[in-house]
DNA sequence: CTGAAAGCGCTAACAA
DNA sequence: TTGTTAGCGCTTTCAG
């Protein structure tokens, strides 16, 4: 029987191993080696190969290297929304740790629908990736389990531990959320909503509950009417809002489950002809760049991306099976780049916290009624325009 | 010599397709056939083989499928930043033009640095992408060459074709641009500024060029201190307003080369306690979802991504080597999922077009002096408020 | 229509 | 230290 096609016959431009091993006169183990940073390699053979891999311009197949060694150098990021900025900022931070240390990402949105939660959690398995950060609230255990099944490391945010606790990011919403409620507070707000993200699973409650619990350590009661179930989106922020606005009671403060609902809301009270911070004082969450750009700039909660994404990285990596396996610092085909860069980071890292805090900007003001206050108290003296409820006229209307 | 390891010791959670023969009693053959929907396969067994699959939880590994098969089943996505809404928007199309395909996408953002363009394009070259499309300015040709150099399609943005036509995606800026400038001209407006995406690049500049073109052919000559240059980030458009705030004469509208910078525009406005439209009309470029929240909404041009990400897909697939490969559905493990959607998409398609149009929101309208015109022509009345100007009482100074 | 077997390009035992 | 060689899990001839 007569094999498919001899061996290397010398295709141009899709050189291999072999074709580098020829060139420089060594066996393909050595290129393997060299390629490698093997450092029980002879100087000599390794110059050698290192010119040959120059000359052709070679590049290693990962999907060979991925077969034998078992290993794809392939991490999955699994969001819920790539469309919600916060994440885009996450993954940028994924990519760069990521191709700093030879892996790629594979970036998964579940768009908060189980369905695609399954397809998701699929694609990654089919892909063998060396681990998942799952970077979205509602992941279903289930999926959890097929990982952990297959022995893939996994990374997810939690703030009640309910798996292995090296596998969890623990954020520390409450530090964050509570200088919030007591920002507001100082400025004299007792009548405070709050937005919520999706609440149909178990985590996406955390937030709310770490508001809830901050309002009651400075003796407020929360209105339930106040209590809104948005959806993280922009339109979920400024529905929520609309709701609000359609209430006999509002509310003077508003916290957002995160950014992109602040937005929303912004819009609504933009819409609906009142301001913030005048009518209402609102706060969001996550701090995203955009927020220096709304106007006005938006007070919001600082979680930082960064660091979210190094721990996640951090963890992963550092349970991966890369132990057993080579080098952490891939071929590429970059000769001897000073030395490789392994062991940088901890053996088996417990959960890590990422903590959150107040960032003031210009959506956040003194409650109408303090304006008011401050204006009537002082003796009651004419007063001149009696402002501020719906007077303020726009300079032109549009529509 | 003894072998490594016996070949599928049954290993449990690590199931491979001898293990599904083994239980299906057939060879690993069928079992391939089967799962590639090689239709010549006997019913019989081809049951027996899905049950087993299904059983087992069986997943085919992509490495050793791609390995053999010399398609990767990857996509290349080289973006210029992932932090500009737009393109996240647009890897979103690409997410599930791909999936749907049971092709992944590699995503790569250049930052606008050729060191960071060099570093992608090397990962496409590792990961042996199966195409890449290259949705930002400026890539170096240099690095197009080498995918050209591998037979890997591609596919790029480019308003005037210096590359095989099949490569191109055309984008036909001049409609969009010119609604948006005859829409400022009816309005009233002579005097408009354009602040440009970074020009250190060739393609770069022809969204530029097509505003210069429109402003010609109604009549306008550009003021040369009123084309700014710009990034297309958020800081980016601050900056460039704030350097037109700076010089003695102001235009009357601004065009920015894209979203985010109006976005950076609409806030140094702000800063500077100015008025949009009152002061200054902007219209931005993209159409991104942000723009109907911004305060007050942008008006923008309309680039659609999803015809983009479609387009691109369609392009490269249909030059891909599907042709000699398989059929394109994946085996994924889904049993006979109805027909296996072959040949949606047409075989060689030349370069398409995507147009873009002009979206009115309501950051345009009449230009200040147009105002007071309209005010002080119809003969001089009494104006009880003369409110336009300046004259619209914010309702609290917050800083 | 089915099964046996030859590799895809690479890594890792093992032998030398 | 270096070379030889056996597979990684799969697709695809080719012979039945």
């Amino acid at each position: 029987m007569k094999p498919r096609r001899k061996r290397s016959q010398a295709t141009p431009g899709k050189m291999d191993i072999r074709g580098v091993a020829a060139l420089a006169r060594v066996s393909i183990a050595t290129v393997s080696r060299t390629i490698n940073h093997v450092p029980t390699v002879d100087p000599t053979l390794a110059a050698r190969v290192w010119k040959a891999v120059q000359e052709l311009n070679y590049l290693p197949n990962t999907q060979a290297r991925a077969l034998v060694s078992g290993r794809s150098r392939l991490i999955g990021l699994i969001v819920s929304e790539i469309t919600n900025p916060f994440f885009p900022e996450l993954i940028q931070e994924f990519e760069q740790a990521a191709v700093a240390r030879g892996y790629e990402i594979l970036i998964g949105s579940t768009n908060y629908e189980t369905q695609t939660m399954e397809v998701c959690a699929r694609r990654m398995l089919e892909r063998k990736v060396d681990g998942v950060a799952v970077m979205t609230f509602g992941f279903e255990d289930f999926f959890l389990d097929r990982f952990a099944a297959e022995n893939i490391p996994y990374v997810f945010i939690d703030p009640a531990p309910s798996r292995p606790l090296n596998s969890v990011l623990a954020v520390n919403y409450l530090t964050g959320i509570s200088e919030g409620v007591q920002h507001l507070a100082v400025l004299g707000h007792r009548n405070i909503a709050f937005i919520s993200g999706p609440l149909n699973r178990r985590s996406a409650i955390s937030r709310k509950e770490a508001f809830l619990s901050c309002l009651h350590s400075i003796g407020l009661k929360p209105n339930p009417d106040w209590l809104i179930e948005g959806d993280h989106t922009l339109d979920g922020g400024r529905d929520a809002m609309q709701k609000l606005l359609a209430q006999p009671n509002w509310p003077t403060a508003i916290m957002c489950s995160n950014d992109m609902t602040a937005i929303g809301v912004q819009h609504a009270v933009f819409e609906a002809d009142l301001r913030i911070p005048d009518d209402f004082s609102v706060i969001g969450f996550d701090d995203i760049h955009l927020t220096e750009y709304t106007i006005p700039p938006l007070t919001t909660i600082r979680m930082s991306c960064r660091d979210l994404a190094a721990r996640a990285m951090e963890n992963l990596l550092s349970r991966g099976k890369t132990i057993a396996g080579t080098a952490p610092s891939a071929a590429s085909a970059a000769p001897p780049p000073a030395a490789p860069n392994k062991s940088t980071f901890r053996p088996n890292q417990p959960s890590a916290t990422i903590t959150t805090h107040l960032i003031v900007r210009r959506t956040t003001g003194l409650p109408r009624k303090a304006l008011q206050d401050l204006r009537q108290d002082p003796s009651s003296q004419t007063q001149p325009q009696q402002p501020p409820r719906n007077s303020r006229q726009r300079g032109s209307v549009q529509e």
